[in-house]
DNA sequence: GACCAGGCACATC
DNA sequence: GATGTGCATGGT
């Protein structure tokens, strides 16, 4: 079925790409605010506003709560969006405080399933974003869909098009299912897995996929 | 100058 | 529930 489909494409792009090394950031701190960061944004775009609240010395839940949201949206201006960021990663950085007083072991601690719940009452974190700040910030077994993963998928008959997101997030999910066990071991090779899937379809959409010019043709999944 | 980028919330139908 | 729109910078 499409489970050996998708391990294929998967071994394929790992083979061409290599490991894609993600998220680019020193801490799991640094990840989540990039999830927000990077919402309908360049990443190179992302990274000044970063690299501005680090020459502050601001990348920090506690520092970063005090300041005024028009100072914030003033820092991450490169990110576009400044201002519904400003205010995201506010209400970002209240949950994280009242909630795990701004601890991430502590957050580390909690069942994916709840920790999901509750990040997406937050405001302006939809299920992308959740699932990074899961996957990538801390470690969790979760798929990250995103445009790229259905526009892809679709195109080779694995997903439908209009999927939702839940949808097509099962149909990546499904792939551990056939190892039965859940050891620690396991779960590592899974969230491993994931993360580098989700990179691997974001650098083969990058450089082969572009919306005005694919280059389907020499697309290393060609044929497949 | 148009189009796009590692989305989301909200309005409207 | 499906579709459209605002948010906004910076690279191609």
């Amino acid at each position: 079925m499409s489970t050996e489909k998708l391990l294929g494409i998967y071994s394929k792009l790992y083979t061409t790409f290599g490991p894609q090394y993600w998220w680019p950031g020193n801490s799991s701190f640094e990840i989540m605010v990039g999830a927000i960061l990077t919402q309908n944004t360049n990443w190179a775009n992302v990274e000044k506003a970063i690299l501005n609240l680090k020459s502050e010395k601001l990348l920090d839940a506690r520092k970063l709560d005090k300041l005024s949201v028009s100072r914030l949206a003033e820092l991450i201006k490169p990110a576009g969006c400044f201002n519904v960021k400003a205010k995201r990663l506010k209400d970002f950085l209240n949950f994280f405080l009242k909630e795990y007083n701004g601890n991430i072991g502590k957050m580390r601690k909690i069942d994916l399933n709840i920790l999901r719940r509750q990040l997406l009452e937050v405001n302006g974190i939809g299920p992308e974003t959740a699932d990074s700040i899961l996957l990538y910030a801390l470690g969790k077994k979760i798929f990250v869909v995103d445009a790229y993963t259905k526009r892809i998928f679709s195109r080779h008959g694995i997903i439908n098009q209009k999927d939702s997101y839940q949808q097509v997030q099962e149909t990546f999910m499904r792939l551990d299912s056939s190892s039965g066990k859940s050891t620690c071991k396991t779960i590592d090779r899974w969230v491993k897995l994931f993360n580098e899937y989700h990179a691997l379809i974001v650098r083969l959409a990058k450089e082969f996929c572009l919306k005005s010019k694919p280059r389907c043709e020499i697309c290393p999944l060609k044929g497949m």
